[in-house]
DNA sequence: TGGCTATAGTTTCATTTGCAACCAACCGGA
DNA sequence: TCCGGTTGGTTGCAAATGAAACTATAGCCA
């Protein structure tokens, strides 16, 4: 790899792979894409329906609304995965009675049979990456991500 | 939020708020899009433009191959950034004249002045999040990345 | 009741992303 | 010196993502 010393350094460079957010990214990037990878190979899921479904495991009657909140993902991506599982028989959608905008949704037999499979998968896969940490570490590790996505939260929000 | 508990609730389902893939991806997701933000609005820049021009400020005179090794980012993405990059003046890229497929990048004098002036923004966010911890927490954030990271490298490894 | 505002959810469109195919240049051996 | 394989980098295309517009329903209040 050339180094260039022959050129102008500048002065107080930010050294990339110290830089947390980079390394934050880094990190995530490589998790999600073998999560990915597993769900997509073994059932053709994406992330945000594994997410929907687990919600779906354990609030089960949910509007997609209640997954915004419970997931944090965009309601773009909520309709989306809802009616991609629903087309795969995976949930059940009815329309409330009380409030005809809103549905409720169901993990269906075969919804429930995938998530009981996948589950193993998912805890597995969350496993190894403890399995790096002492017992120690990963009670650090709680605090400090709860303390960092306190931190993150308030970022932007000196607009 | 609807709490759905007169419907059968799948016994081992995950709690997803706790699941450490989750987690990472939500807070790197507030983290990145705050940061986003700030270089899109300050300088019409994505964070894959930012991290070129970290990059070349560090070791000057690299090629698109030592950005994609220095930054883990996809050589697409590279030749993107780049293409950006020196259209709006940002970087100059020369041919080498060793290898004619290469070529050799640096930040221009207005590339020096933007990234300078970026510096302290992107030092100041990493500050904000570091705020919420101790020395002492720091320091074990530091190591537990890395652990994970290391762990996450081997995850899809099994292939 | 009529009319205004707010909410649930979907659709549309533009942008981003990533893989695969591709082109050009290099390299090593017959 | 030609040929097969490799590497540096770009382009094309298809999928993922996200903001904004839109539809339908609900709730409020004059």
């Amino acid at each position: 790899m050339e180094t260039g010393v022959t050129h102008p350094v500048v002065s107080d460079a930010i050294e990339l792979e110290q830089f947390l957010p980079y390394r934050l990214s880094r990190l995530t990037n490589t998790v999600s894409n073998a999560i990915a990878e597993l769900y997509r190979d073994s059932f053709g899921l994406s992330i945000p329906d594994w997410r929907v479904m687990a919600v779906l495991a354990r609030f089960p009657g949910g509007s997609a609304q209640d997954l915004v909140a419970r997931t944090r993902m965009d309601k773009v991506a909520v309709s989306r995965s809802v009616a991609r599982l629903v087309e795969r028989g995976l949930i059940h959608r009815t329309t409330s009675s009380k409030d005809r905008r809103r549905s409720s949704l169901l993990l269906s037999d075969e919804g429930r049979s995938v998530y009981a499979r996948i589950v193993p998968m998912a805890r597995d896969a969350e496993s190894q990456l403890l399995a790096a940490l002492s017992d120690r570490e990963r009670v650090a590790l709680d605090k400090l991500l709860d303390a960092l996505q306190g931190a993150a939260d308030t970022l932007g929000a000196a607009d």
